[in-house]
RNA sequence: GGGCGCUUAGCUCAGUUGGUUAGAGCGUCUGGUUUACACCCAGAAGGUCAGUGGUUCGACUCCACUAGCGCCCACCA
């Protein structure tokens, strides 16, 4: 056909407008027909703060290709996007673009803020909706959600009182982990740690002298603690001893715990019950008192006299030179610790007791057969059992672990931003009950009716935790809850798979009785081409996928994310590498540029059938793809993106151009195959670089889009393994002369004689004798099946085959015989060894047969060969 | 301290249940305006598969140990 295409594909000339004709055609929302099994996918929501970045990019380039796969098998294939409130971190945000002004949470007050928030989180969404499109993802937009929609905060609501009816949220005086800065509690799995040099201070302590890091604690100490083995200490244990302190002496108690390590230090612990969950434990197992002195933020408590209102790090200086006065004081080390930090905001965390809520994770709540297990037990139980299936398998040891390590999961915040606890309290009497809305009842306790709502949030994570069936309706029976729940997989990176995953499978088998997904595929982190985390602290280091999308096109970035990279293992990213993929894409798009200009409208508009096949090298490149077809599907079905993606690829451009195209600009053009292999390889790769195979889909006058076609399947007919086997011998020889052409120096545009004995494939040959002269550069070719040998020539052998080019004046003789040499060596190596092998009595009697008869027709193979080389070299000597 | 993983060509990585004369892309070298593509074509060089030992007829692949690197969990004051 006549065409007018540009021979550079300009990706930003046509993405948007391609995202736009998907979307209004509405193949993004799938029609729930009862009798197929849907396929689903939860995206992962983007925190409603920043911009999209590689992390993004890789989960929408898996997902993407997920979804249009299977819905290109005509799966009914959800994807629904959305995004996450994330309490904490936006909260955070907007707190900082505050402090830009001068201005601090408080002068707005808790309804003000939460105005500015929602206001910086609209805007937000709407980078990010744009971003997801950008990456061509294929999800359906008009099921969006948001953690803090009204539907998704009544399933928050609803579940929390559910859990506390049933005993498994509780309120209670803990050791929590507290920020300071973000003024709240964090879950254990929220806080990070820092390795930091500080110092050791070795304290004279009454009668012991003991080594701390924090001396400020001093004040809250209650307790000494001594390892029950310590010779050392063994006759203190019980007794109660007066220690000197910078307010006046206090008593503490001797406890003997063998948390205490007598390696360490002096072996001899102070205990400070309230800041310091080991010490907390200790106080519990000795019924120890409970003293505190560092309020939520993080200042010293009133009860610390001079030290009143400090913060911890100003009492520590001001105590120092107070005991230091004292003589308390004996030493001063250089001390290397792990610091715990806020994995939001990286202020040090200071462990204290407040009252929360918590989830109780221990408590027998779920029935399983005649057993009832603990939520923790039942997200065990559902991987063991393998309901649910993580790829890659590595991750389970992992999520065991962690999951039998678990501890009861605090889930109260002090932050403004996000659910608000269905707790109202009896503001005379501090009774409480659960319930989504303000209790129209007296309190039980004293018949009062004022109630004030807990003024605390909810974990993130909590909501979040609800995702795959929150956003489908729940806890209405809806439609589709009921036909997309549970989801088919979730993809999302390992670094959440604690924080996220983890959560969703013990919210969903409890609230449920049904698990969220049934396979977890975890991708890894994107690094720089060192293998360094990117970071925005260090911007030379980070890759913007938006600008890289600008730059090569959503297709080349998106394969540069799949191909090369494999479940579970970081994923290094480089601008070479995407500009490589940029090449393929152009590639594809020249390949069907050449290809459509050699197909006449008539064949375009014909459907293909087997009768229009006609050349070898159609046949050939049909058996390949048939091949292909398989492979991919195998792989696709198998979390094998790589795989799939590498093998077409290769056939694109190793099979495809490098061989069929080229062979078709003889005589030897089938407008038929040409059109059938494009349209075939164009869908098997739609489903990783949508935009550009959907514009060349739309050169080929469908009247349906690509994303609507159907993904192909391996057609039986269309395989013919004794043709496609002599083009292979083709390929070979053509491939055999240009490489003699080569390392000889025989001019391009120079032609040149061969003659060839092709033994039993003389009528394949003969078949694609225009294609071997003119790939091969010949001006003439002798074919026959046999014939004597040519003297003063180069020989090559292929399989069979003799191929004799006389280029006598040309060849260097010593080095000719050095090759010679060297290639018999080789040859005849290789014959000992495969020799070797099959005298070998345990490899006849244990290798499979198949494999036993190839090694033996290699053998003879090579046998042949070494005697022809023979009698090259024989030739040689002569000369 | 506990656990997990990685180590294959100069670089980035494939190599699915053990059977290939160990592969790809980038880079390098040689040569090219060949009816789409120089974001291209043709050809070439380059690896004792980290080391040692074991299992096996056969090990890049399985096991053990060693070395180097990385990650996760715990958190000892």
């Amino acid at each position: 056909m006549s065409i007018n295409i540009d021979s550079n594909y300009q990706a930003s000339k046509y993405e948007d407008k391609i995202y736009k004709l998907w979307e209004d055609c509405g193949c993004f929302t799938p029609k729930i027909e009862k009798d197929k099994e849907p396929f689903v996918i939860s995206m992962p929501p983007p925190n409603a703060t920043g911009v999209l970045h590689l992390g993004h990019a890789v989960m929408l380039a898996l997902e993407d290709i997920m979804i249009r796969y299977n819905r290109m098998q005509g799966t009914p294939s959800l994807w629904l996007p959305g995004t996450d409130h994330a309490s904490i971190a936006t909260q955070n945000k907007v707190e900082q673009i505050l402090s830009k002004e001068g201005k601090n949470k408080y002068d707005l007050g808790r309804r003000e803020f939460l105005k500015e928030v929602d206001k910086y989180v609209k805007n937000s969404q709407d980078i990010i909706r744009n971003q997801i499109r950008k990456m061509g993802a294929s999800c359906d937009w008009t099921r969006e959600r948001f953690t803090l929609d009204k539907g998704l905060t009544n399933a928050v609501q609803e579940v929390f009182i559910r859990m506390y009816k049933d005993g498994l949220i509780y309120r209670g005086d803990r050791i929590v982990n507290w920020c300071p800065r973000c003024e709240s509690t964090l879950a254990d799995d929220e806080v990070e740690y820092k390795e930091l040099t500080e110092k050791l201070y070795w304290l004279k302590y009454g009668p012991f002298t003991l080594a701390t890091t924090r001396p400020e604690t001093k004040l809250g100490d209650t307790a000494v603690a001594v390892h029950p083995d310590d010779k050392r200490y063994k006759d203190m244990i019980g007794k109660k001893f007066m220690i000197p302190g910078v307010l006046g002496d206090f008593e503490i108690k001797v406890v003997g715990d063998t948390a205490v390590d007598p390696e360490f230090g002096s072996g001899a612990v102070k205990v400070t019950p309230s800041h310091s969950f080991t010490d907390y434990e200790i106080a519990k197992r000795h019924n120890l008192p409970f003293k505190s002195i560092i309020n939520e933020k993080g200042q010293m408590m009133e009860n610390c006299g001079k030290y009143a209102e400090m913060t911890t790090k100003e009492c520590r200086k001001a105590i120092l030179d107070d005991m230091d006065k004292m003589g308390l004081i004996e030493n001063i080390e250089d001390y290397t610790h792990n610091l715990s930090i806020c994995y939001r905001c990286g202020h040090t965390i200071e462990p204290l007791i407040s009252a929360q809520w918590f989830i109780d994770v221990n408590k027998k709540a779920i029935k399983d057969g005649r057993k009832k297990l603990s939520i923790k037990e039942k997200a065990i139980s559902v991987i063991r059992e393998g309901d649910i299936k993580i790829i890659p398998k590595k991750f389970n040891k992992i999520y065991f672990h962690w999951m039998e390590n678990l501890h009861d999961w605090c889930i109260s915040r002090q932050i403004w931003y996000g659910h608000r606890i269905p707790v109202w309290h009896c503001k005379d009497c501090n009774e409480f009950v659960a319930s989504k809305t303000k209790p129209n009842k007296k309190c039980k306790k004293c018949k009062g009716s004022k109630w004030k709502q807990d003024p605390d949030t909810l974990d993130t994570w909590f909501s979040s935790g609800l995702w795959t069936f929150s956003t489908l309706g729940w806890p209405e029976k809806t439609e589709d809850y009921k036909y997309f729940h549970p989801t088919s997989v979730m993809e999302t990176g390992y670094d959440i798979l604690f924080f996220w995953v983890a959560r969703m499978i013990i919210m969903s088998t409890y609230i449920l009785n049904e698990i969220p997904f049934k396979t977890v595929y975890l991708h890894g982190l994107v690094r720089d081409k060192n293998g360094q985390k990117m970071s925005k602290s260090k911007p030379e280091t980070c890759i913007d996928p938006l600008e890289m999308i600008e730059k090569y096109g959503t297709d080349a970035v998106r394969l540069s994310l799949v191909i090369g990279s494999s479940p579970g293992n970081d994923i290094r990213l480089y601008e070479e590498k995407i500009a490589g993929y940029r090449n393929f894409v152009t590639k594809i798009w020249n390949a069907s540029r050449f290809a459509l200009m050699n197909i006449d409208e008539e064949s375009l508009d014909k459907e293909f059938e087997p009768g229009m096949v006609k050349s070898i090298a159609d046949k050939w490149i049909l058996t390949r793809l048939q091949e292909l077809i398989k492979k991919v599907n195998k792989d696709l079905k198998n979390y094998r993106f790589s795989d799939a993606g590498t093998s077409i690829y290769e056939f694109i451009w190793g099979m495809y151009c490098d061989w069929y195209l080229e062979i078709s600009k003889g005589e030897h053009k089938n407008p038929a195959v040409l059109k059938y292999v494009l349209e075939n390889v164009l869908k098997l790769l739609h489903p990783f670089t949508p935009f550009v195979t959907e514009k060349l889909w739309s050169f080929m006058k469908k009247d349906k889009l690509i994303i609507n076609s159907t993904y192909p399947k391996v057609d039986k007919n269309l395989i013919f393994e004794d043709e496609a086997n002599i083009l292979e011998i083709i390929k070979e020889v053509i491939g055999r002369i240009r490489s003699i052409r080569a390392e000889l120096k025989v001019e391009p545009s120079k032609l040149i004689h061969a003659i060839i004995y092709a033994d039993k494939y003389v009528d394949g040959l003969e078949s694609k004798r225009e294609t071997i002269m003119r790939l091969a550069r010949l001006e003439s070719l002798e074919l026959k099946e046999k014939g004597p040998k040519i003297k003063n020539a180069k020989v090559e052998l292929v399989d069979k085959i003799e191929i004799y080019l006389p280029l006598k004046d040309m060849i260097d003789y010593k080095k000719e015989k050095n090759r010679l040499e060297k290639e018999y060596k080789q040859k005849s190596d290789y014959i000992q060894n495969l020799k070797k092998k099959l005298n070998n009595k345990g490899f006849i009697d244990n290798a499979p047969k198949d494999l036993i008869e190839s090694e033996k027709a290699k053998l003879e193979c090579e046998n042949e060969k070494l005697n022809k080389l023979k009698f090259q070299l024989k030739e040689l000597e002569k000369l």
